[in-house]
DNA sequence: GCGCGCGTTCACTAAACAATTAACAGTATG
DNA sequence: CATACTGTTAATTGTTTAGTGAACGCGCGC
């Protein structure tokens, strides 16, 4: 019957480091323009996390990174859905076929990408 | 300096492959289990585009591409977003690197992905 | 000219979402 | 004890989303 680990949820990630960086849950609502009630409730997850436009504001203030807080948000960074659909088929077949990689594997995909990338300016004109 | 057809829109185009099909919008309307209204609001872009799961069943039903009616409709195939969450940083790093290559160049990194997924297998057990 | 199927228009709504206000209890400081 | 913080709770709010139902006008067959 014990509460399960305090999970790396994104209400309590929010608390730990907002405390580590000392601002009081007033203060740090303030800063990121909502109500410390809102917070408290955020941190307390009895409400879903903010908007993805707010978590990238909040990641920026704790010097956290966005990609990862919006994750745990469970939320989509938002730059993500327009590159997305800039290539509709390709780039869905091109995640799907991603999907399970490591990290690591993940990186030498995004090398390569790059790699690409060059090819097609030097190419140009 | 004719007008470009915007309308590869996706009450457009779903009012074009409906009739092309030769569903009446009432008889369409039941097999995807909306109200004929919402069906023609949809069609003439009077509302928004239907939730990414109604966009898949109609895709289905005629036989068009998921992802690409998906991201005609201004939303993203269901499967995404948790791929992208499964690696946080690394997938939307990936997605940056990638916006803007060719569909060939996105074809090519695809197959380089679905190459790194046969070497994680036999090398796992 | 009656019923039938066609697509359309208007008005409305249930639920979800993102957040607020007001009031509250505990702790520490002067 | 007063006041000034801390975080918390309950109730409620405004907005958006994703639709629905009733009624309308049009043409077709009989």
């Amino acid at each position: 019957m014990s509460k399960r680990k305090p999970d790396r949820s994104f209400g309590h990630v929010l608390r730990e480091a907002r405390v580590a960086k000392g601002f009081s849950l007033r203060k740090f609502a303030q800063m990121i323009g909502v109500s410390p009630t809102y917070l408290s409730q955020v941190e307390q997850e009895n409400v879903d996390p903010p908007t993805a436009d707010r978590v990238q504001t909040i990641a920026e203030l704790l010097g956290e990174n966005v990609d990862e807080w919006t994750a745990l948000a469970g939320r989509l960074t938002e730059d993500l859905p327009d590159i997305i659909r800039s290539s509709p088929t390709e780039v869905p077949d091109l995640l799907r076929a991603v999907r399970g990689l490591t990290p690591e594997q993940l990186r030498t995909l995004t090398a390569q990408a790059e790699q690409l990338q060059k090819q097609g300016k030097s190419r140009e004109k």
